[in-house]
DNA sequence: CTAAAACCTCCAGTCATTGGAGCTTCAAGC
DNA sequence: GCTTGAAGCTCCAATGACTGGAGGTTTTAG
C-alpha cells in the first residue's frame, strides 16, 4: 500500500462526486494536476483523496470555491496564523445565520399561508396575497444573503 | 393618474431589481411584455408593477422560476381551485424545513469550529481540521437540499 | 486476444441573472 | 426649437459550479 493509485472513477465514487467535477476543479486549478499513465489517463494517490475530501467538505458546508481556495492556501503553510481561517469561517457563519433568519421568517409566512387559506377559491386565498403583497409579511426578513 | 407608466429604470427601482431582469423576465415569458413607446421603450403601469411585486417576493422567499410560474398562473385564474396553490406551498414548505434543518447543522457545526479552534497556528486549527476530517462532523447533516 | 467498461478531450447547456458594446430616444434647460 | 446628458434599446457574452454528450482511446477481466 505504498501509493494507491486509483483511476477517477474510484476517486469520485470516494469523494461522492461526479468524475466531471474532479476534472473541473483540475481544470480551475483548485485540485493539483494528477499524474497520468502512459495511456494519458489520470491516477491519484492519497494526498489527492485528502484533498478532494476538504474540498467537498467545505462545498457541502456551502463555501464557494475562492473562499475553499483560500482556506486550501491556508491549510498548506501550517506555520502560518489560524486568524485568517477563522475569519473565513465567521464570514461565513455570519451568511449563515441571515440565511437562516430568512427561512424562518419563510417558514411562518408559508405556514400562514396554509393555515389562513382555507377559502377555496383563489380569489380569497393567503398564498397569492401574502406573494403579492411584501407589506403581509410578518417581518422584515427575506433582505439578501450573498455568499462568502 | 389614470395610468402611472413609467419606464423600465422606475419600475426596477420600484421593484428592487435590475432593469435587465425585467427584460429578462419578460423574455421568458413570465412578465408579460410592456406597451412601447413610439422610440420603443418600454412602459409599465399599476398591474405590471404589482406582478414584478409578486415575482421578486416569491424569489426573495426561494421559489424557483418554474414555481412562480406556476403560481402566477393560478393567480391570474382567479375562480379556481386554491387546492394547487396550496399543494405548490405546501412542497415549498417542506422544501424549506429541510433547508433550515441542514442549516442549523451547518450553523452548529461552523460554531463549533470557531469555538474549540484556538490553536494559533494553521496545524492546530479547528477550522481547517474540521474541513479536513468529515469524521469530525457533529452530524450527518448537510445532505442536498435542492429546490422546488 | 477480445470485448466492454472506464477513461480521454472538447464543447454545449443549466439557472437566474449580470455586464458590456454600440446605438437611439427621451426630457429638461436654454 | 435645439442641445445635451441620462436613460433606454438590442444583442451577445459571462458568471458559478457544475453536468451532459459526442466521438474516440485505454485498461482490464475473462
Amino acid at each position: 500500500m505504498a501509493d494507491v493509485s486509483m483511476p477517477i472513477g474510484v476517486l469520485a465514487r470516494s469523494a461522492g462526486c461526479k468524475i466531471q467535477t474532479i476534472r473541473y476543479y483540475e481544470g480551475i486549478g483548485l485540485l493539483p494536476a494528477a499524474r497520468r499513465t502512459a495511456g494519458s489517463q489520470r491516477r491519484y494517490g492519497e494526498t489527492h483523496r485528502q484533498k478532494l475530501a476538504f474540498i467537498r467538505h467545505a462545498r457541502e458546508l456551502g463555501f464557494s470555491l475562492p473562499a475553499i481556495r483560500e482556506l486550501l492556501a491556508l491549510a498548506d503553510q501550517r506555520e502560518s496564523d489560524c486568524a485568517e481561517a477563522d475569519r473565513i469561517a465567521r464570514r461565513h457563519l455570519e451568511s449563515v445565520n441571515r440565511r437562516i433568519a430568512m427561512l424562518d421568517g419563510l417558514r411562518t409566512e408559508l405556514e400562514l399561508m396554509l393555515t389562513h387559506g382555507q377559502g377555496n377559491r383563489i380569489r380569497d386565498c393567503r398564498v397569492i396575497a401574502t406573494l403579492a403583497d411584501h407589506r403581509l409579511c410578518s417581518q422584515s426578513h427575506h433582505a439578501e444573503a450573498t455568499d462568502s
